[in-house]
DNA sequence: ACCTGAACACCGTTCAAGT
DNA sequence: ACCTGAACACCGTTCAAGT
């Protein structure tokens, strides 16, 4: 085989990639989705990426440093649905519930990316700052929505953080038990977010509402 | 090396394992606990038990075999101490709280074992009957306490199962996120268990309580 | 600076062979 | 039946070398 032409063209780039990080994310991004992250492996993504095994090496320090910019980039995407969801659906108290679903949406939409985030593996890199900054801004979602509710007096004023911690435990429950398939077919999540948001509301709501 | 007395003494029974099926699994146990799933090798934990690498394959068809059973001792361990709390501490409405304490500290004390259990790890076989049975029976032991507290008048009539799954929602939430390192330390996940689960109850009880 | 191929030390799994 | 060593096809990572 002779030269390709692209080889001759650009000498002042004399290789393929003006943004290898990117294509690499993009790469180990949907191959998550697609496969599993355990069918992740470096050399794979390279191959498909057209670069070395080794190339990788240059933009990240190891697969641990690639998963943890995987999970950094679930952090911002969800906090963003979460925000547009408080907004677009007027900040009160049918926003916070359409926070919930938006929430358990994203992690039923994206499984395997949302288990890279939660899933605790060794190999990420839990002290990376971008991660940690990432993460603290999709809470910083939900005690914002909360405090914005409390100072219009529909949620109890309780310690607000420790509020937010209560209702994140809970979607993220929901979520979790969603993706691992705990839940019944085919309405289970639907059902399950109803009703759990719905006595999440009454036992964190000012006026306690009956039945 | 002359051959060492041992292996003379049974012939019966040539080799020196009466049950190496337990002897690997427990080994796995004390490596994931130890060690992290991550670090689980089957060549280790043969090597560890004082067998050839490939002896395993005798007792598990593969290592999502292995950690398919890991779960399932999980889901055995994790019921026996949902019911011991839910039997010792009177079956009423602070039983039920010594509940979600002791799912909440099961996780606490055993982080890599829950993880297995509800990591989603694709190389698990989610779909074993055994597993299945014994994540059944777990579930089980929450589903009969909220049935009591229902016929008991302390609980909404709601349907059982449904709040069931809210209330393991939320106790899995609040485990995911203190085995996670997200909550403050050193007494956050206490702190949110107090306020979580009087919020849950709340939430669900038949006669909302104020504040 | 960025990329490469070769090499190293692992891993799960298979298989023919031993007792 | 149960166990073994050798072999296979992988993997993440390192490194000297190229442009």
């Amino acid at each position: 085989m002779p030269p390709s032409k692209r080889a001759a063209r650009k000498p002042s780039r004399p290789y393929h990639h003006g943004n290898l990080r990117r294509a690499l994310l993009d790469e180990a991004l949907t191959t998550i989705r697609d496969d599993g992250v355990d069918q992740l492996t470096l050399r794979e993504i390279g191959a498909r990426v057209g670069v070395s095994r080794t190339a990788l090496y240059r933009h990240f320090a190891d697969k641990g440093a690639l998963l943890t910019a995987v999970g950094t980039e679930g952090f911002r995407a969800l906090r963003e649905q979460l925000v547009a969801a408080w907004e677009s659906g007027g900040r009160g108290e049918d926003a916070f519930r359409s926070m919930g679903v938006a929430y358990v949406r994203f992690a039923v939409a994206n499984p395997a990316h949302y288990r890279v985030m939660f899933g605790g593996f060794v190999a990420m890199h839990v002290d990376d700052p971008e991660l940690i900054t990432e993460g603290h801004g999709a809470f910083h979602a939900l005690v914002d929505a909360i405090a914005s509710l409390q100072r219009d007096g529909f949620m109890r004023d309780d310690d607000t953080a420790l509020m937010a911690q209560h209702v994140w435990a809970l979607v993220h429950g929901v979520a979790m038990l969603a993706i691992d398939g705990k839940l019944p077919k085919p309405d289970g999540v639907e059902a399950l977010m109803r009703y759990a948001f719905e006595r999440l509301v009454t036992g964190i709501a000012t006026v306690p509402r009956g039945s």
